[in-house]
DNA sequence: ACCTGAACACCGTTCAAGT
DNA sequence: ACCTGAACACCGTTCAAGT
């Protein structure tokens, strides 16, 4: 398809994903990224005129990949545990590579400095997890009212950025996320334990297909 | 007190913390900020001789704010409804004057770029929270095990800064914010419903001593 | 003790010029 | 179509010099 012709454009978006994911949006350089990539800071102002021109593209592109995660994960199975756990498994494979985050998740931590097409590009990031978050829910709570649901899962979209950013923040700390993750399960936000809160479903299938191993501890000391 | 002679100091510190909370971290200008303060920027090198030196001050002074804030918290009332929507009320203010975001929160984003005795301050931070999260939860669990509410608290310090990063990121929409919280209220993870999971307390003071109003929901379209 | 101007190597961006 | 060198106004940082 697409193969030779944009081989530069690539390498850009591909060296600049890792960058913003480590290093945050402010701090990414075009110096740096064209000398990455084996061009001039101008080639890369060919490809992408502004930075935010960038930014915007790097979401965009993670909105597809999203997508397209999704479409696999629901591929491999409709149980809702797995499901869910291959999600927040998503969310923490950045600390087994660095100690990287989500790219809307940074971004919108230094929003202040980025223009609206870049706004649109987190906002469609967000709708895109919360709208898959609710198709897993709805296998959990077949009954629940939509809006609840809807409700739900933002919240765990949320919930699930927020542990993310205080583990990266802790230097890329996973014992802390999964102590977070372990804490969102126990109270029932994750509906994984038949708990649930409020969540007004008909509590029929809250036995697990089958059992993962625990969630790791924090490292002794 | 301490009053007159660090006037300089005090005023680079307020315009820093202002800026960062809105813009980010690394978004913040040596030139600008002297600029705001009245000085030019070798001065400020002066106060701060680097720039994580100035990041490093506004998260520790936040972490005594955020002390403060917790002590003046519980001397107004050990009600856990009325502590805990205190908390989360803090959390939102940021909406209500700029969309600005909690510095901890901003520079955990940013951490790639910070080095140790910020991850420091930011950690402080973290532990500071979560100590009086636990504080709070006590009431309501009398009798939880402490891992099991640390756990908690961590995890409901976590959700509380997600939720303010995605709704940074939406542009500072507090009705997103708000929705998200009631997502986590409604699942049980803010123990507000009695319905908290696998939360092994004895369940006795699960009434309310009174109830505050609806947390509102999305502006209507 | 506190501030400054000038210099340094950086930054995003622009543009005329190359192939 | 894609790349470049040079210039512009910025940036954090340093330092000798002022009061």
């Amino acid at each position: 398809m697409t193969e030779a012709r944009t081989d530069t454009r690539e390498a850009i978006l591909q060296s600049a994903r890792t960058s913003v994911e480590t290093h945050g949006y402010t701090a990414l350089s075009f110096r740096d990224l064209a000398a990455d990539v084996g061009v001039k800071s101008a080639s890369v102002h060919y490809h992408f005129p502004t930075k935010p021109d960038l930014a915007e593209a790097l979401v965009n592109r993670r909105c597809t990949e999203q997508e397209a995660f999704f479409e696999d994960l629901f591929a491999r199975t409709q149980n809702y545990e797995e499901l869910i756990r291959g999600y927040i498994a998503m969310f923490r494979s950045g600390f087994d590579c660095g100690n990287r985050m989500c790219v809307a998740g940074v971004m919108s931590a230094e929003i202040g400095g980025l223009p609206d097409p870049v706004r649109a590009a987190i906002r469609r990031f967000k709708d895109v997890n919360v709208a898959w978050i609710a198709k897993m829910l709805r296998i959990r709570h077949p009954r629940m009212a939509d809006e609840t649901l809807q409700q739900r899962a933002f919240a765990i979209y949320a919930s699930l950025e927020g542990a993310q950013l205080i583990a990266h923040g802790l230097g890329g700390d996973a014992a802390a996320f999964d102590d977070v993750i372990a804490g969102y399960e126990a109270s029932g936000l994750l509906s994984l334990t038949g708990s649930g809160g409020r969540a007004d479903d008909a509590g029929a299938e809250n036995r697990l297909h089958e059992r993962k191993p625990a969630i790791r501890k924090r490292a002794q000391n």
